[in-house]
RNA sequence: UCCUCCUUAGCUCAGUUGGUUAGAGCAUUUGACUGUUAAUCAAAGGGUCCCUGGUUCGAGUCCAGGAGGGGGAGCCA
């Protein structure tokens, strides 16, 4: 007898061919029965459903039989037949089974039962294992194929930006210093600093907080560009929408201006989430039934509807007319806070929402100045439940305003010169925004909580596994 | 970092005004059952009540400090 090659279950669940020789290896979620027969459900991982395994006990080895406990490894070689049984369509009859790794039942963390996240956090190696992160890493991957393929099928070039960056020139957040110098006994210059001349690189270097300057550069040549790597930011965030390491996707366009970077975003995101819904079904199905009743006419919404597109100002006007109690008041010149984005999304459009030409003195340096002198070409797209899940700008391509920016926001040219020659040799007008990985995530599956949208979380005071 | 809530069996939780031997469901083990669907039924085993200190005749329960976690806020994507 030669052996038969390993089958996906999810190949399997939509077979048409019956009473055929089968091989399926997974790990078993459940295993009950009787005197004489046990069945066992095997999930490999292919598709949220397992399979049903029927065993005939006589046929077996009874001390190999016990091994298969929930959490166990095994392979089965059997013949797939329509199900005798309700509430499955196929089966495989089992004449072999091989067990590749037991799970001891008295201490496996994993049950039959349901869990919380709050638990299946703590066992982060194990939570892949499960029904929901079975789903959320398969969508997880699904939206990153989408990401690629969408700008690939648009013309977009993948630009891979810096991990180690010399500059924190963004000012985006605190930063993780990377260093090869001694903790204890680092060099130190005349004045007593630490003597970053010693070290690695020859200067301070940091883990990056955005690979936008970069892009820029690369879009300053090849017109359109994307970046999709992980972003590090050490501030002391502990909320639900926060990681200390997360993933980014940072398109970047010459000759865009600000509307132009608003059609992109919105039909960007459209795709994704139209993505998600024919590709992803069996686990939104899941998700929806588990966690958020109305998952998929939300999901379905975005992709039809169009998005709310105003200016701040206009917005502080509607935060300012609706009489709403507001926590914090509501001014002109000062950053919107949570409460007013979501009164915006949430209650007054109920729909996503763009926010563009915030006061310059709340945004960042590179965005472009407006023609009434006060405002930027900033564009924050905000989605309910997220907040916001894009945040962009039409860039700042006159470098004598750049420039004066710089100077205003108290940042050291010397660390900025290559993006400051952009400016001056060949500039031109551009644009692009900064998605969110894990927040889209967290939108397209419905969860709750960005640490279970992303196989290892690192947050303040966590970076186990 | 701030506000707030929580921490009791492997998991999810109950535990009265401070009172004798700390409970339940699920899980586990054993037994019963010829097709089960988180199977069902019966029995059994299972506890550093987060840690440290204090008050008290007596603390799971009250007080102080610490640790960990949840929710909200800030920062942002």
């Amino acid at each position: 007898m030669y052996p038969i090659k390993r089958t996906p279950i999810k190949e399997l669940l939509h077979a048409k061919e019956f009473n055929i020789e089968v091989n399926v290896k997974g790990w078993v979620r459940t295993k009950r029965g009787n005197k004489s027969l046990a069945f066992i459900n095997l999930n490999d991982g292919s598709i949220i459903h397992g399979i049903q395994i029927v065993a005939e006990l006589a046929n077996f080895d009874e001390n190999m039989i016990k091994l298969i406990t929930t959490g166990s490894c095994i392979s089965v070689t059997g013949t797939l037949v329509q199900s005798q049984g309700q509430g499955q369509s196929v089966e495989i009859q089992a004449t072999t089974i091989e067990v590749y790794g037991t799970a001891d039942a008295e201490v496996y963390p994993l049950q039959k039962k349901g869990h919380t996240l709050e638990f299946l956090r703590e066992i982060a190696h194990l939570r892949p294992r499960t029904n929901t992160f079975g789903a959320v890493l398969r969508i997880r991957h699904a939206m990153s194929y989408a990401i690629h393929k969408y700008f690939n099928d648009n013309g977009f070039y993948n630009i891979h930006s810096p991990i180690i960056t010399g500059s924190d020139a963004e000012g985006a957040g605190a930063m993780f210093r990377v260093t090869t110098l001694d903790p204890i006994n680092p060099p130190k210059t005349e004045t007593g600093a630490v003597n970053y001349a010693e070290d690695f690189f020859g200067k301070e270097t940091n883990l990056t907080v955005s690979g936008q300057l970069e892009a820029e550069l690369a879009a300053l040549a090849l017109t359109k560009v994307y970046t999709f790597g992980p972003t590090f930011r050490a501030e002391n965030s502990n909320t639900a929408r926060h990681l200390a390491e997360f993933w980014m996707i940072e398109p970047e366009v010459a000759f865009n201006d600000l509307v132009d970077n608003m059609d992109l975003a919105e039909d960007f995101l459209k795709y994704l989430i139209n993505y998600a819904l024919t590709h992803c079904m069996d686990d939104l199905e899941f998700l929806e039934k588990m966690y958020e009743n109305e998952l998929l006419s939300r999901l379905r919404f975005v992709v039809e509807e169009s998005f709310e597109r105003l200016t701040y100002t206009q917005a502080v006007e509607i935060l300012k007319e609706s009489n709403h109690p507001f926590e914090f008041p509501v001014d002109w010149g000062a950053d919107l806070q949570s409460e007013h984005e979501r009164y915006l999304v949430e209650k007054h459009f109920k729909r996503p929402v763009i926010l563009t030409h915030y006061p310059k003195q709340i945004k960042a340096f590179y965005m472009k100045l407006s023609e009434d002198g006060k405002t930027v070409k900033a564009m924050d797209v905000l989605f309910p439940g997220i907040g916001e899940i894009i945040g962009g700008s039409q860039r700042e391509e006159d470098h004598d305003k750049l420039l004066m920016r710089i100077r205003e926001m108290g940042i050291h040219e010397k660390d900025v010169w290559w993006y400051l020659e952009t400016r001056k040799y060949g500039t031109c007008p551009h644009a692009g925004f900064g998605l969110g990985f894990e927040r889209l995530i967290l939108f397209v599956t419905g969860m709750g909580n960005i640490r279970d949208v992303i196989p290892f979380p690192r947050t303040p005071k966590n970076a186990e596994f």
